[in-house]
DNA sequence: GATGAAATAGCATTTGC
DNA sequence: GCAAATGCTATTTCATC
């Protein structure tokens, strides 16, 4: 499932998730290659999967959403149908911005936003309801700790397998 | 803080959390203005910081980080000393991609990635001691639910007072 | 198998309206 | 916000290492 990665896409990588909005030539001086090379490595890391895709990241306040909210979710069955249930609900829940699974102490981790309390309320019901959610801690996001920040990447060091 | 957006606006930055990897002139077409127009209302956008960045998206598992975790952090201690020298270690720690501090059960809630269990304990045991971390719990990520969705934004409306 | 250089087509960006 | 024009860029091609 894991990609190899050289120096070079390590370096597109992390310049590329820290700041996608330039041209490919200032791309390509920052790494040392050719534009024409550095846009087919770009792409084959995008056919890859490596890169999911390029987005705007946009601020939820200065957008207009004056509550976010981490969403800590405990279910009350977890059989297949269950789980399926509340995926469709998660999924159909306009103000509910990402949402994964997880183990440990809580079956699931939700991502919302809302414009003012009574819209929070309207999801947050809808999950407990139809969404067959049986526990819901509320946790709102007060402020920014850090980033979205790159990932740790490392290269895979294919040539360093001769010295061992 | 927040900014006013009509329609279009609205329409564009619809778009761009989507998909911002393509040209500025299907983004035009999309919302039906000219080359121009489209780009000067992103660029007033990213101006305004209601777009904050344009960002590469990875996929961790395909880029070699078999954990991601979710870990909710309570603090030992509250007082600014305390927090300013836990955001401080949050900031320092690579496997950290991104921290809020929040209101309710707990005080943060942060995402890490590891390559391995070792890699991962690791950044445990800086955010216990030098972080001032007293309950770490862990929640490994185990599959997305629903992947990261664009604000569910709505159109200052302007206009619509004139009715009322 | 990937890179570099050159060439073409297309786009970003500015200016005047 | 539009249309036209300029300059630069993306993208392909092909020779090369």
């Amino acid at each position: 499932m894991a990609v190899a990665l050289d120096e070079i896409d390590v370096r597109l990588l992390k310049e590329l998730q820290t700041d996608a909005d330039r041209p490919n030539v200032e791309l390509a001086r920052i790494v040392g290659l050719s534009p024409a090379a550095t846009l087919n490595r770009v792409r084959r890391m995008k056919e890859a999967g490596v890169i999911r895709h390029i987005t705007a990241r946009l601020d939820s306040a200065t957008a207009g959403f004056a509550l976010q909210v981490y969403l800590l979710v405990t279910l009350a069955r977890h059989d297949d149908a269950a789980e399926r249930r509340f995926a469709a609900e998660v999924a159909s829940l306009d103000h509910v911005i990402s949402a994964d699974s997880v183990a440990g102490e809580i079956d699931a981790i939700l991502m919302l936003v809302a414009h003012d309390v009574a819209e929070l309320h309207v999801t947050l019901s809808r999950l407990s309801t139809r969404g067959g959610a049986s526990r819901l801690v509320t946790l709102l996001r007060l402020a920014e700790l850090k980033p979205s920040s790159p990932l740790p990447l490392r290269a895979t060091s294919v040539h360093s397998r001769r010295s061992a």
